[in-house]
DNA sequence: ATATAATTTAGATTTTTTTTCTAATTTTGA
DNA sequence: TCAAAATTAGAAAAAAAATCTAAATTATAT
């Protein structure tokens, strides 16, 4: 199980994984050796799951992000199974999750601006079969946005 | 700005950023210097945020996802930067974002179960003044879960 | 079109970090 | 309490990052 130096360095790694073990041994109080075997546990047990860039996406011109929902005509198995394997392929799409309540699915999707995000829907999501209806929620500002959970 | 090879060079470290320069080198038929130049300038223009693990959340009993949604009673300046600060507090909050419609923030909410989502709604979030109502929708299925934007 | 400047790239070298190894220490369980 | 297992530390070896110089490419102005 976790200690509380795994939970210490987990977080220390959501943070930034490009720290040196040294940088980490002296924020543990362990040697480099102690760091480095943590680590190589955490990764061996797939807690930590991979290591990755975070880019800016306003530098990007993909600053426009849009929370869409969506409702199928039905919920059988087929519908469900290609609906997400087409959501899939859609490189728009960052995220989405099948959920409760009077929608489906909830995707949140980046893209440069309201004239891309037309685009998008007329032309990649609405071509989707088995999509009953939509309704999308667009950011006015971002809060809070962060790819780690404090343990 | 930003040329192809700059591109996939964002989209291989999206991916995994802690590759050698070497193996980027070979995928972008580059030598070490060309790659490890180019990442440096995509750090220091910013493009490149930063660099973090990603946690199995099941793994960390961390795996039950709300999408939280949130009215306030009243829009003004007070109100929203009171709510606003506080929720930067709230550690099971990921990420929040003032939206458009009928709600005015949607929050998403990493927890262990729905008991420790009842908990967090009553001695944290609705703890916060301010808020009007809120609406609670329940992740079913992880379809895609992305850091990553493909550009 | 051509010379000049600026940027990008390659290869070699130095510096730093990671990884491995051995031994010591601590923790766990019978 | 004692033995086994796991964790840790420090040293050494291997690998990678960072730096430097020079060459090549690209862009710019004339």
């Amino acid at each position: 199980m976790l200690d509380t130096t795994d939970k210490k360095l987990i977080n220390l790694l959501q943070n930034d994984c490009k720290q040196t073990t040294k940088q980490l041994s002296l924020q543990l109080n362990l040697s480099v050796t102690a760091v480095y075997e943590r680590i190589k546990k955490l990764e061996k047990e797939r807690i930590i799951k991979k290591y990755v860039a975070l880019i800016n996406k306003n530098k990007i011109e993909k600053s426009f992000l849009v929370f869409c929902h969506i409702k199928l005509i039905q919920h059988s198995k087929e519908f469900v199974t290609t609906f997400e394997r087409e959501i899939l392929k859609l490189e728009e799409v960052s995220e989405c999750f099948h959920v409760s309540g009077d929608y489906d699915y909830i995707l949140k999707i980046y893209v440069k601006d309201m004239d891309e995000y037309r685009d998008f829907m007329v032309t990649k999501l609405t071509a989707i079969k088995y999509i009953g209806s939509t309704h999308s929620t667009f950011a006015i500002e971002e809060v809070k946005n962060t790819s780690s959970i404090i343990i």
